[in-house]
DNA sequence: TTCCTTATTGCAACTATTTGCAATAACATA
DNA sequence: TATGTTATTGCAAATAGTTGCAATAAGGAA
């Protein structure tokens, strides 16, 4: 929990404050090794903070994501789950059996050069999803 | 109206059935050159065959979407937003203005078969969106 | 340490999306 | 063309996520 005072003057120094809300939903994300969705985070932080709310939460993450302190990531639902940032990887998602492997960012390094030269957009850290058949359900299929 | 009924003979071959309000749903998005959300289509689709039900706009998104004749696309706000299918492309957006750039997926081409061959999955047809900031944006900032 | 500004929270009401289930209607078959 | 099977729909109720606003509390300044 001390570990989530941390990032405290990084909001500050841009006019925003630490709260203890902010602490636990940083602390709950940064002490899972997955994505999480906003309702599980809600029930973690509630055990840490009980009278947190649920509105505080979304707010919350969004802020957070907004400030480059958690990443969101979309899965393929429609619906968005958090992790902590700092590691800069992507998703495979099979399909069929939802098994999700991971990543890097550096094995998009070249595409994404490509894409800026491409565009002229500067291409910023964010989480992308690939989808397709694991190895298992490539033989059912 | 009639172009939809094209799509009749595939879902018939898998065992489903073409109904008014899949037609409409298809039509709607078919004849919009954009990504749409599930309200405006529902909104469109009303106006074409007044009983239709918001129930059953997601629900038949949802399926069309798992049957390949329309995509849906994540825009990065925790919603998704539906297109016919056929196009394969993905899209660039602004962290701050929100404008939209869309990016073929033949530029993608390269990098899914190292992410393949690394992985031993099998990617099929998804959409990205990739955050940056546009050109004019950049100034800003 | 106290005070002041204003970012942040909680509450309540709202909009968006999902789910169960009984009624309906595609459409394959006779 | 009539019939039976069952995929699909609509309704109602539940869950998920958003928004406005007044009350609270972080944290810089005195």
């Amino acid at each position: 929990m001390t570990c989530s005072a941390d990032y405290a003057p990084q909001l500050r120094a841009r006019g925003y404050r630490m709260t203890p809300q902010r602490m636990v939903i940083l602390h709950v994300i940064h002490h899972s090794g997955k994505h999480l969705s906003p309702s599980v985070i809600y029930e973690k932080a509630r055990k840490e903070l009980p009278g947190i709310t649920e509105t505080t939460v979304y707010r919350t993450l969004e802020f957070l994501a907004q400030n480059g302190l958690v990443r969101s990531a979309h899965m393929g639902n429609g619906h968005l789950v958090y992790e902590i940032a700092g590691h800069e990887h992507h998703h495979l998602k099979c399909r069929i059996c939802g098994s999700e492997m991971e990543v890097e960012h550096s094995l998009l390094a070249k595409l994404y050069h490509q894409l800026e030269t491409a565009s002229g957009y500067q291409l910023t850290d964010s989480h992308l999803t690939f989808f397709g058949l694991c190895p298992n359900c490539q033989k059912g299929e």
